[in-house]
DNA sequence: TCTTGAACCTATAGTTGCTATAGCACTTAG
DNA sequence: CTAAGTGCTATAGCAACTATAGGTTCAAGA
């Protein structure tokens, strides 16, 4: 049996956030001791490992969520779990693309300043006006990482 | 003079954004109607559009409020506003690359995914034990876009 | 002129995924 | 036995908005 902060050494999940994840019933409520304090077993870090490895990932805790409610029932097809990870590729996919035309502005801006002073800074002046833009980097994705 | 709608209808800021931005303060006062309502000249919409494309371009709002402080004084060298621009530069750059190691362990996922059941779902089997995967991406940098 | 509906106002709470703080109780090494 | 270290709860804070509630003002049609 692991105390919270040897389960945090291990997983390399942080105190605060085992206890975040168990609040929000993410993790079920620990066995305590006779002190009060929670006590994990082999299970709990299991699945706290996997928590962690999801949001290494970049799954959001909901997705997280239908993926351990997936299964924890082993009969069931695979296929929306496949899902879950396909949609998540497909929001990486989408976010480094944006971030590329970004990464592409930000250059296009910086090649351009001839270090002068702000009266003339293009740096500052590109920022002013989109026309001087080569792509269209407005409303991009919100979906977080 | 343009109340906050159409404020926000030539700009593409939504109006509660707007009024985030004046109670920050990366927004002055508004002059007011007799009516107690918002009105905007000119230099609010510049400075408003100037803070959209800032964020469209993935700077954080305390680096929009350094560059607009900075090109309100259009003597000084423009070295700083450099400096920031560059900054953004690199956290697109390492998004970038922390989002390509994702998308590639991503899909080995899901390559592997024999599409039967949860008991031999690869996407869950691999979330759940570390050791399956190419690369390391842990501890990615949490710098938001 | 009246009325209706859109657009405005303020203040507050919610979002995501934690992190930090305060003020305690418990546990363990010396 | 005591002091350091770890644990506990509860609450507030972070970015950057977004949503809600409950009210006021404005513009246009009848």
């Amino acid at each position: 049996m692991l105390t919270i902060g040897k389960l945090a050494g291990v997983t390399g999940v942080k105190v605060p956030t085992i206890r975040y994840y168990e609040q929000i019933g993410l993790l079920p409520e620990a066995g305590r001791s006779a002190g009060n304090q929670r006590l994990y077993g082999k299970a709990a870090q299991e699945r706290l490992s996997f928590i962690r490895h999801a949001r290494d990932l970049g799954f959001p805790l909901e997705a997280i969520r239908e993926l351990l409610s997936l299964s924890d029932d082993p009969a069931r097809p695979c296929a929306a779990a496949d899902e879950i990870a396909r949609r998540q590729l497909s929001a990486v996919k989408a976010r480094i693309s944006r971030l590329a035309a970004l990464g592409t502005e930000l250059e296009r801006m910086l090649e351009q300043c001839s270090h002068g002073t702000m009266a003339d800074c293009r740096v500052i002046e590109v920022l002013g006006n989109h026309d001087h833009c080569a792509q269209d980097h407005h409303g991009g994705t919100q979906d977080r990482l």
